[in-house]
DNA sequence: CCAAAAGTGTTGGCTCTACACCCATGA
DNA sequence: TCATGGGTGTAGAGCCAACACTTTTGG
């Protein structure tokens, strides 16, 4: 048997925090875990995944990428279920909606403090958060974790959030746009202070870029 | 239903060559593929792949890693097959075997010229030539397809060989030593010419480091 | 006019690249 | 002694890190 888990990120609170569903059912019930489930046969794993992500959370869309395979015969004391582990990424943690009767309820968690989990889904998010991190090293997939439109100190507190360091302001400014991977645009945030400039990604989509 | 296949390079004839088996049973009768098979219940996907590798090249050990799994319904006209693809790397293709009577014969073809492939192994290979080339630049990898002593050349044209590009002679070996992946043994090589000194690798086990 | 966040340049050190000749050996 | 591959150094350019003050706005 083959199931799909799904490791979903996003910033929330100024903090990396990732969706997890209480079990209603089955051997983990009461225990926390990330959404998912078998796949149908004659279902893509894509398909699957987003499926399942939908059921849980009501999304619609996400940033969605293959992980890696946990095959462990006892991962699952049901039997030996082969699951198929994905990262998803949003830019807002509100967008989310409630769960399926399949599960109790769901809440958002500090990657940094999760509670026990079920199966082998702290394994699952060890493997997602350094996925993340590293992807954000040579890759635009930042676009999937910021909105629309944003200011550049809100470009740079995700990166160095995620990095877990700070980084001199101007220097990671004039590299980054160097790089063109953001435009600027024609209008501006404006707040109790000087008006910021708003930024966009120029490409939506995942491209692979030396960043740092 | 789950199948394991593995993708194994080595580096045969100065090229970088690949190891497929021709197909006597199923649907992709008289086709070449990677060597792979249906996992066991009970089993964990590595062994599956270690023991489906040892019955269609008799290798016992090989530096083996998980790639990408491939659910697409289509992909094998029987049914719904998941496949979980593996990469895996010898440093002497002369290592290997005669297949199990599962498979009609086996040989290795150079990855850039390989026959057509049954299901949706064209999919894997160029999977596993990216990974394996974009690990090379990230990791020490490299350890894994040579033998256990070799000389700054073999490993140079190794690099220059899998990066599909020249390398400027004294820099990379300046660069490579300052890192210290690699270790002087006291003996050399004799040959025709000046004899070479032999290196081999600090750690025989993956490390991350910039390479290039 | 004050508080708060936005925005901006320069310099020194280091790293990288480009490049060509001598060395050690066996035949 | 010659053919062959092994082995080595330097200089100029470009890149990166470190570093602090001015600007713009709202209250």
């Amino acid at each position: 048997m083959v199931a799909v888990d799904t490791v979903l990120f996003a910033i929330k609170d100024g903090r990396l925090q990732t969706f997890l569903v209480e079990l209603r059912r089955g051997p983990g019930r009461g225990r926390w875990a990330f959404p998912g489930g078998l796949v149908r046969v004659g279902e893509l794993l894509d398909s699957a995944a987003r499926r399942e992500l939908h059921e849980s959370t009501r999304l619609r869309s996400a940033y969605l990428e293959q992980l890696f395979t946990f095959g462990d015969p006892s991962r699952d004391p049901r039997g030996h279920v082969v699951s198929v582990a994905y990262m998803a990424l949003i830019p807002d943690a509100q967008q989310i909606g409630a769960p399926s009767y399949k599960y109790e309820t769901g809440r958002w968690y500090e990657v940094g403090d999760l509670p026990q989990l079920a199966y082998d889904h702290s394994l699952m998010a060890a493997y997602a958060v350094k996925r993340l991190k590293s992807k954000l090293e040579y890759s635009n997939i930042a676009y999937a974790l910021l909105p629309r439109e944003f200011t550049f100190a809100e470009f740079e507190e995700l990166y160095s959030l995620l990095l877990g360091r700070p980084l001199d302001r101007r220097n990671f400014r004039r590299r980054i746009l160097a790089m063109g991977i953001l435009k600027q645009l024609s209008h501006t945030r404006r707040g109790p202070h000087r008006p910021a400039a708003l930024y966009s990604f120029a490409q939506q989509s995942l491209r692979f870029i030396e960043m740092l």
